[in-house]
DNA sequence: TAGCAAAGTTGGTCTATACCAACTTGCACC
DNA sequence: GGTGCAAGTTGGTATAGACCAACTTTGCTA
């Protein structure tokens, strides 16, 4: 269908055409339209913004994220072209859910930072992130000037150079705030990732909860597809 | 809406009721209907069969899949309680398209053995994919008697015990023909992985190309998940 | 010229209806 | 009891039409 046309004839960032006038195109409704680019959006070949009068996109290739070797999501889009951007959406206190306390093995009461945040690669918005901090092993952290991204900002404050010990990665859709955020259609799909750091003891003391668009990343490790 | 009915009520390998069944129910169309299975089947929950009278069914949690450690599906699979089961489409010699011929870094002609095969979990199709062998490192591989699975085999065979030195997946849709083999409707999402093998050498000497139903998998590294 | 309200555009959602292929079920017939 | 065919069921696909919220454009007014 439309397929050859991303291939070849479109460019990363070029908008179609509306889907008015693909029906007209082609002859078909506008449901069968609709359904045709959501199949390309679920291929990751394009995206939509979220209301009004915008359109649909074409994608730029994935950005690869290297599950063993990813510390710094700043440094990694840097060396691979694209220009990152975060906004911190909110910095506090926060009591963590069953999950995040279970991962960072601390009880219900242990004092936890939550910084909610997002990410754009080259002014588009491309992921949702919240970390948390164990708040024993980062002291006065509200009190802090804080600067993105975090894991600057921790080596600097308080010579913290983490481990990865955890990683999950999994397909699923985005919910409606996510999407808010995201400025896509709610229940895009994404890819929801948890990573789990742990200080020179090997203690737990970071949880970070991020969900991508889904057509926005890759996992990759080793050297081999970097053409 | 129907969430909260999988969370708790429905249990792994239950049906749904029919689609037109759950339109009486709520009191919609049954395109508002399909919409919302839809979005549950991109949240990993639910799965269709692909023709006929069957329906919409409740998944199983996903198998955990480890890049940095995956060399053996039958094992991986065993270790978290599941019965795996392999079916061989094709063995043959083959020429490789130029994505695999880029990572294997072979000219045009070099001669290539291909298995094309899916993968049973529990009774359930939940991978389809295709196994790329350098003819030079594997002699006479056709005229063995192969039984899965691949690296079981190899290990026998060859005393091929690999290192993956490449690993990639990404969110995608399956073809009309994945889809056919999987038992799912086509378009269905999937994550497609690259896995690139080296023998002792360091050589490319294997490249598998693998498409997971998206709610089949999960992937994971560290043990920090493994409740 | 600047400001602002009205009109138009766009993707997201929804209804109602229809047809198809593939499978299951039921029933008549041998 | 078994066989085979017809009818029914199911998900997949398609049309046509409608409304909404959010944004852009237009054009009028001060």
């Amino acid at each position: 269908l439309a397929t050859q046309i991303s291939a070849g004839k479109l460019r990363p960032g070029d908008r179609l055409p509306t889907e008015r006038a693909l029906c007209e195109t082609f002859g078909v409704a506008r449901a069968t339209v609709r359904q045709a680019l959501l199949h390309l959006e679920g291929d990751g070949l394009i995206r939509s913004t979220q209301r009004g009068k915008r359109g649909w996109f074409v994608n730029p290739p994935p950005l690869r994220y290297d599950p063993t070797n990813h510390l710094n999501s700043s440094r990694n889009a840097k060396r691979q072209g694209r220009h990152a951007e975060f906004i911190i959406l909110q910095r506090c206190e926060a009591k963590a859910d069953e999950t995040i306390r279970r991962i960072i093995r601390t009880r219900n009461g242990a004092k936890l930072w939550k910084i909610a945040s997002h990410t754009m690669h080259d002014g588009v918005a491309v992921c949702v992130e919240q970390n948390y901090l164990l708040a024993a092993s980062f002291p006065k952290f509200l009190e802090l000037a804080y600067t993105p991204p975090l894991t600057q900002f921790l080596e600097a404050h308080y010579q913290f150079f983490p481990t990865q010990i955890g990683f999950q990665a999994r397909a699923a859709r985005l919910s409606e705030e996510e999407a808010a955020i995201l400025d896509v259609a709610a229940a895009t799909p994404c890819i929801r990732i948890v990573r789990v750091k742990a200080d020179q003891n090997g203690r737990v003391v970071q949880v970070d909860r991020e969900a991508w668009v889904a057509s926005a990343i890759e996992i990759v490790t080793g050297d081999v597809f970097t053409d």
